[in-house]
DNA sequence: AATTTACGTCAGTCATATTGACTTAATTCT
DNA sequence: AGAATTAAGTCAATATGACTGACGTAAATT
């Protein structure tokens, strides 16, 4: 479920299509109310890396080089290895995407001091502006997106999805984040 | 910014590869506290999409498939080329997705009782089983999710992930989630 | 009658992922 | 010191889900 949007839609009901109405109706009972927000996590999904995904592509890179760009940059110094365990791909996946990083000059391999075998990774000065910049559309976004909201949503909100993790993987999460959480108790 | 996870996840600091710790301290300040969401959203969303993922490749389905049974199953009766505004794929790439959910009896097509020209979609018994059980799969993370949450976390959460959206195209995402919006606003 | 719409199809391409096997170098274990 | 493991890279072949652009046909609308 990625990349949805639309201009002007019409659907049945609106354009008398075949007689039957819009969403078939399951929204009368209190029982299937979190059913809109599938719908809505999948278009609010959408539009989120949209952003990021126009800037990508003026340097003809993808999501796979923005995840790998993220992660570096916000772990400077991370092995291939720990990238490989993060975002889940195979070694050849990351080797193209990371190969392309790195001729592009957005990240930079430096040997391990004490285990020559590693190839650390860091975001050179032009890989970190890109970074900086994905990530500050993202947050604009963010944002916006937590304007009007009663107090404490940003809380609520982040609780929210970070039960929406797997329960196995929320202590690695957490590590990785390392968010407001330890600092609000 | 898809697909991720991990198990034993090992990273600098940690592993004490570099010497360098782990994600670069920006945290400290509440001008970047959205930051951590970034990393949250794109997590959740990937275990959200994982549940069905798994039920999809036993019928050699991927998300493709997903996006199209589930939108169908909303909009019974809805025409391809609906679809094609929703998705906002081509007319190719829906071509062969739709055809595998029909050839694999998912999904039926009906041509309009007032346009011949159209085969308006709908979900066999077969098709809806399956787009319940994804649903369901759906529904039961979302629902964990909001376990603890403070009262009236779900509308502040539905509202977030509306402005999540693009304004221009959430009116009409509106019109196609119909959600309890209008019954409590 | 001409145009537009709904749908389908052909042919070729691209990005991102996959599996499995294999190599090299360096480190760690026994 | 020798064996095993680990880190990283590489090869080859394959799959999925998307793309562009053009073309065809039937049916509806203007």
């Amino acid at each position: 479920m990625t990349d949805v949007n639309f201009k002007t839609m019409s659907l049945p009901g609106q354009t008398g299509a075949g007689g039957t109405s819009g969403p078939s109706d399951q929204s009368s009972d209190d029982a299937s109310l979190p059913y809109d927000l599938i719908e809505l996590l999948f278009f609010a999904y959408r539009d989120f890396t949209g952003d990021p995904d126009d800037v990508l592509a003026k340097f003809d890179f993808g999501r796979a080089h923005h995840r790998v760009l993220h992660f570096v940059e916000r772990n400077p110094g991370m092995m291939v290895t720990d990238l490989l365990n993060i975002l889940r791909i195979t070694k050849q996946s990351l080797g193209r995407v990371l190969k392309q990083l790195v001729d592009a000059g957005m990240i930079e391999q430096r040997e391990g001091l004490h285990d020559r075998r590693q190839r650390l990774l860091y975001t050179t000065e032009q890989g970190h502006a890109l970074a900086e910049e994905l990530t500050r559309l993202q947050k604009v976004r963010l944002e916006r997106a937590l304007i009007g909201l009663p107090n404490g949503s940003e809380e609520t909100i982040r609780q929210f999805l970070l039960q929406m993790i797997d329960p196995d993987a929320r202590a690695d999460i957490l590590a990785l984040v390392r968010s407001s959480f330890d600092l609000k108790g």
